[in-house]
DNA sequence: GCCGTTTTCGGCCCGACTGTTTTCAGTCG
């Protein structure tokens, strides 16, 4: 596979395309030596474009992609020309000066750019196949800077990637956390231990994770070291020691403890906690006010003491900052905001009153109604609505409309023996390929609640997608959209979807918008999320549960709300029952 | 190449590790 797929021609490339063009004219220029600073600017944009929440190519042609950060004048003017002839004409130009090869040498471990070059310039290495053989013959020493203990680790790294180690191996959140949870609360019960917590991006909430970090103290660091490598669920231990220790789990997962002293514990976490932005960004504010932050404290230029400090709250007020929530820290804005007071307050789990979104028997799920109605009221739901899949769904989860009409009544009926709760029903409509829905108007027109998903046909171009989701929020008797892109955390990328026009959409038709919980979709993303609140459009954290425990499945929803800046007024279902009533499009109408 | 409660020019986060060197550049996280 080339590095660098070229995009088929076509009007408007996404944001994935056009950052995936500026990180490859990034890597040419560091070929090329250009001074590093030039080549993190590129990267820092091609970042910037991943995570936008609006189209880049869009704001490019009217030429305001510069209000995006880390995009200046060049760049704007650079994917303008990608725009328009579907290229960079420096990036063509570098591509011709580098053979591709060239660029899988300086993704080996040990090899970086500056060494690949030189291997290039010396020894006309521009291919595996190339510095194999040069290793091997003892070529490679030849090379100032080069040694044998080189060509040693160059063979080494080309013989772990042919066994296909070293790949980019990342596990879903909820699957990370199965293992780092139970593992904190043993090392938390160890008597050596005084406090451990979970860093990384576990912390942060993320999607997925590459491995864990843990951050502890102890009155006996090496006695928690050994301890920590002696848990059953460790298969593996490495670097066992007073500073902690690396370890293997049975799952295959890696976990990265540290222990530190007490007073530098803040310290620690903050810098564990990431992400990598968010910290280089924290520094360079840092600096600024002559402060130099590292993982051991604060090193004051005024007086050239390096204040250590015992909590996170601690480092972030030395720097003149309000304490930044582990979910925000993203670089994205969040300092500008603590520095100027104007962090959100974040949705938290207890503020979620109602789930409406979940299945039963009669579609897809795995209990009855009251099984589910006792689950939700067990977890401290308020309210719940019933919506099973609707009368296309197929392999045997449809519900035809008939039988709808029976779920109606048993719903009701169990409402009016259930205290505690109260029960809705509702429906997850299929959302057909040309935007309609597969019941009638009027059977809709006498549920509760309506949930609109796309369930079929993922493969559609965009601008079809786009159109067929509009038309859902256009339906009078929608009164959500489920799992927005349809995407699986690690298995399957979102449909091609113009999300923006849908966020324009919803905002306009007064369409709720769902955070789907489910571990593997959290379904909007945070940043469109975000978006769709920023454009007043209200946000619905649901479960989707098929079973009871799914209920539980609720702190990802709300993980993503708080990643995507989501106070308690954005969120819907954070008001009774009574309240959010009168938010739905159902009610709006009638008045 | 970007960016500005010191700046429109001159900076640009911090530290560990490695292998090769006689003091450090390159790489990594």
């Amino acid at each position: 596979m080339a590095p660098y797929p070229r995009a088929v021609t076509k009007a408007e490339p996404t944001n994935a395309e056009i950052a995936l063009a500026l990180d490859e004219l990034g890597d040419l220029y560091e070929l090329d030596g250009a001074i590093i600073h030039r080549v993190v600017a590129y990267r820092n944009a091609a970042k910037a474009v991943r995570e936008a929440s609006t189209s880049v190519a869009g704001l490019a042609r009217e030429g305001r992609a510069t209000q995006i950060p880390g995009i200046g004048k060049t760049l704007q003017e650079k994917i303008q020309v990608l725009l328009e002839t579907g290229d960079i004409p420096s990036a063509a130009k570098l591509r011709a000066k580098f053979p591709a090869g060239l660029l899988a040498i300086t993704r080996l471990p040990g090899l970086g750019p500056k060494r690949a070059r030189l291997l290039y310039d010396e020894l006309a290495i521009d291919s595996l196949d190339k510095l194999r053989a040069a290793a091997e013959s003892e070529r490679l020493r030849t090379v100032k800077g080069f040694g044998p203990k080189a060509e040693e680790n160059v063979l080494a790294a080309l013989a772990a990637r042919d066994a296909g180690e070293g790949r980019e191996e990342r596990v879903v959140l909820s699957r990370a956390l199965a293992v780092a949870e139970p593992l904190v609360a043993a090392l938390r019960d160890h008597p050596a231990a005084d406090r451990v917590e979970l860093a990384g991006s576990a912390r942060r909430w993320t999607d997925s994770v590459k491995d864990v970090d843990l951050i502890a103290t102890a009155h006996d660091p090496e006695a928690l070291a050994r301890g920590a490598a002696e848990l059953p669920t460790v298969a593996a231990a490495t670097g066992v020691g007073a500073a902690g220790a690396k370890l293997t789990t049975y799952t295959g997962m890696k976990i990265d403890l540290r222990i530190v002293a007490p007073e530098q514990f803040g310290n620690l976490l903050q810098h564990f906690t990431g992400s990598k932005q968010h910290n280089e960004a924290l520094r360079r504010a840092a600096v600024r006010r002559g402060l130099h932050v590292s993982e051991y404290g604060v090193l004051d230029d005024a007086d050239g003491e390096t204040r250590t400090c015992t909590t996170e709250e601690d480092v972030y007020a030395l720097l003149g900052l309000a304490y930044v929530e582990p979910e925000l820290r993203e670089n994205r804005g969040e300092l500008e905001a603590a520095a100027g007071g104007s962090l959100p307050e974040l949705v938290r789990i207890e503020d979620v009153r109602g789930e409406l979104h979940s299945h039963t028997l009669a579609s897809d799920g795995r209990n009855t109604i009251q099984e589910m109605a006792l689950a939700a009221r067990e977890r401290g739901r308020a309210y719940l609505a019933i919506t099973d899949h609707s009368a296309s769904m197929g392999f045997g989860s449809d519900v035809p409309p008939d039988e709808l009409e029976r779920q109606i009544e048993r719903v009701r009926a169990l409402d009016e023996t259930t205290e505690g709760i109260d029960l809705l029903i509702g429906s997850e409509v299929n959302v057909l390929p040309d935007g309609s829905l597969d019941y009638d108007d009027d059977l809709l027109a006498r549920l509760d609640w309506v949930i609109a998903s796309v369930h079929t046909s993922f493969r559609m171009a965009r601008e079809e997608m786009t159109a067929r989701i509009v038309a859902a929020c256009e339906h009078p008797w929608v009164d959500c959209i489920g799992h927005l892109t349809g995407r699986k955390i690690e298995r399957r990328p979102p449909y091609a979807l113009d999300v923006e026009a849908v966020i324009e959409a919803a905002a306009r038709t007064g369409t709720m918008l769902e955070i789907n919980s489910s571990p593997d979709r959290r379904d909007l993303i945070d940043v469109h999320a975000r978006a769709a609140a920023a454009a007043g459009v209200p946000i619905v954290i649901n479960t989707d549960a098929h079973k009871p425990s799914d209920f539980d499945y609720l702190r990802y929803g709300v993980a993503t709300a708080r990643r995507g800046w989501l106070t308690r007024e954005d969120v819907a279902n954070t008001r009774p029952w009574a309240q959010f009533a009168r938010m739905r499009k159902r009610a709006r109408a009638v008045r």
